[in-house]
DNA sequence: AGCGCAGTTGCAAACGTTCGCAAGCTGGTG
DNA sequence: CACCAGCTTGCGAACGTTTGCAACTGCGCT
């Protein structure tokens, strides 16, 4: 293994030179950086990154936990924030908490003390999350926790571009199929809703409970909607649409001829299924992204003592129209086979 | 920060006596160690893991490298693999490459030096990766060069069993979709076809070109599937399967009817899509957690000396039958709205 | 010519852990 | 009772880097 120590026999300089000369170029000789930087090149040195972090208390590298690898929504969310960490030279390691809380808070104890922070994607138990971090840099991604810093997507605008479609299709009744009770994002979106509804006096919100997000909670959400009298209908996410879109077709309706079916996310099941949905779309990748800057940025600022105000960027929300939406047709047809 | 010198005094020993009672608790009489992980547990003391990764040199993290998070298939390997590191308590560095062989040439040049060893997923570039390593421990996913251990779905076991099943539907003119021509899967998929079909003497294989393994490649296929005059169809995966139905479709064909498709991995879009796919499934998560365990085995193995046999295990890979697969109906059908 | 100052460089002390070595202790044996 | 073996524990030296401090250089100023 090579070492600053065999860089410096090489470069004729002392092993101090050698570490100012790559860490701190611009505080050593032009001629002996350059002396410097031959070496390291010629020898192939690479940094003992143990021996640095020991030494110098920070790491170079982040911590990313997220719910679900296998959710699409959360891989590309990592792949965005991988990609960023990848160009800023830092490393990143992500864990995957399979939606358990312990497991999450786990994660997040084992991650604080060896990363410079931490992006907690979703975090189903932000509390104790914040209280595991012990007041390491954190970033929050599509949470709210007063104080700590965060990205998040537009849920708000999100949901009045989708409300502003449906109204323009002519529904008059919307019914929204809610996801996890605590999810934040589900707050959001029902607040988004509400606001956005208010805006007209015409239009009709029907909240319809809280469904798994998954297909089988699209299937199970149904019935209610059928029941609700709504034309149109907002779902938590695509997989929800894809389930609601089933049972319906089982009960002898088509969408989008006797019910309009807006989903969330714009996972890319979302343009394979039939038909394909009209849903709201977030560049996840660039939500990832986001959430590394601002936590590199919040690392930084503390380091350099003066205290970053934790503001919370949000990212465009846009409605991708496909085939899942049309306008309403009178009552009389609803039920025909 | 708490430290074993912390620890060491609140339980009253040396700080070589806290190192041992919790790195090898064997060599540490009972009642010594009980006190000092009172003390550590008391003190909520967490080893730093740079200072025993510079001293021990090495450090309890392993390496993974897929070629893009946001396909679902690597996305499930990376979770098996993450939760198998988990719980052998090992980290897991995962880096995305963005399907970019220099940039996974880079990645393993940069993971190398500061893990215990490397897992390559489906690596674009194995041969230069496996130098960029150094020697170090690597265990391949779903590649093969000799003499570097390997874990692998069984894919010679699954077309077989894919033909078996389309034979017995009564198909006797078979066409395979081919993915990229790098890939080592296609490959294999290939000469298990070849080696399956060769057992009968009633079926007959069409290798249809190669193809993106996305929606679009299984569009671009489809008419020369048509061509080829196969009744029935195996693709890459299930991404080609989904555009080959979807462009079949537009020509006026009915899958199942007029043409039985197979697809492969089993991802999530196989039973959402209509018809649900037919389709060959291996357990993806256990691939993952099997190349964990086949890495730690071998790091172990280098380090006490004795050579491990570098042999690969192969996981099953299963057909799991859904509705786009039925028996061929005579030719004048073909083509008829 | 003497002095101070800025720009460079080297010395040496950490950082927190692991581990080889040896010392201490206990109990069994000759 | 002396001795040895074996178990347990402590001492102290690494591991490779960063960084505060001090020393040295050469230059401009008084």
């Amino acid at each position: 293994m090579v070492t600053v120590h065999d860089v410096a026999r090489v470069a004729g300089v002392s092993i101090s030179t050698v570490s100012r000369a790559l860490a701190t170029p611009e505080k050593v000789a032009g001629p002996t950086r350059d002396r410097v930087e031959r070496a390291a090149r010629d020898l192939d040195y690479r940094p003992n990154r143990a021996a640095a972090v020991l030494r110098a208390g920070r790491s170079g590298a982040y911590g990313l936990v997220v719910p679900d690898l296998a959710n699409p929504y959360f891989a590309a969310v990592a792949k965005g924030a991988q990609a960023r960490a990848r160009e800023l030279g830092a490393g990143l390691f992500i864990v995957d908490t399979d939606e358990d809380p312990d497991l999450e808070a786990e994660a997040i104890g084992a991650l604080a003390p060896q990363t410079d922070g931490v992006v907690l994607c979703s975090p189903r138990a932000a509390d104790r999350a914040l209280g595991a971090l012990a007041g390491r840099p954190v970033v929050l991604v599509n949470h709210a926790v007063d104080g700590v810093p965060a990205v998040e997507a537009d849920h708000r605008g999100g949901m009045r571009r989708a409300l502003e479609h449906l109204r323009a299709l002519g529904h008059r009744r919307v019914a929204y199929v809610g996801g996890p009770e605590r999810s934040w994002s589900d707050h959001r979106r029902r607040a988004g809703l509400a606001d956005a509804s208010a805006a007209y006096d015409d239009v009709e919100i029907v909240e319809v409970g809280s469904f798994r997000p998954q297909v089988e909670g699209g299937q199970a959400a149904a019935d209610l909607v059928i029941a609700s009298g709504a034309t149109a209908v907002i779902t938590f996410n695509d997989l929800v649409a894809v389930g609601l879109v089933d049972r319906l077709r089982a009960r002898g309706l088509d969408v989008p001829r006797n019910l309009s079916v807006v989903g969330c996310d714009d996972s890319y099941v979302a343009s394979l299924v039939t038909p394909p949905l009209t849903t709201l779309s977030v560049d996840l990748h660039r939500l990832g992204r986001a959430a590394v800057d601002h936590l590199v940025a919040t690392a930084a600022g503390r380091r350099g003592g003066e205290g970053v105000a934790p503001d919370r960027p949000a990212l465009d929300v846009e409605l991708v129209v496909r085939s899942s939406t049309a306008p309403p047709v009178p009552d009389l047809t609803r039920g025909a086979p």
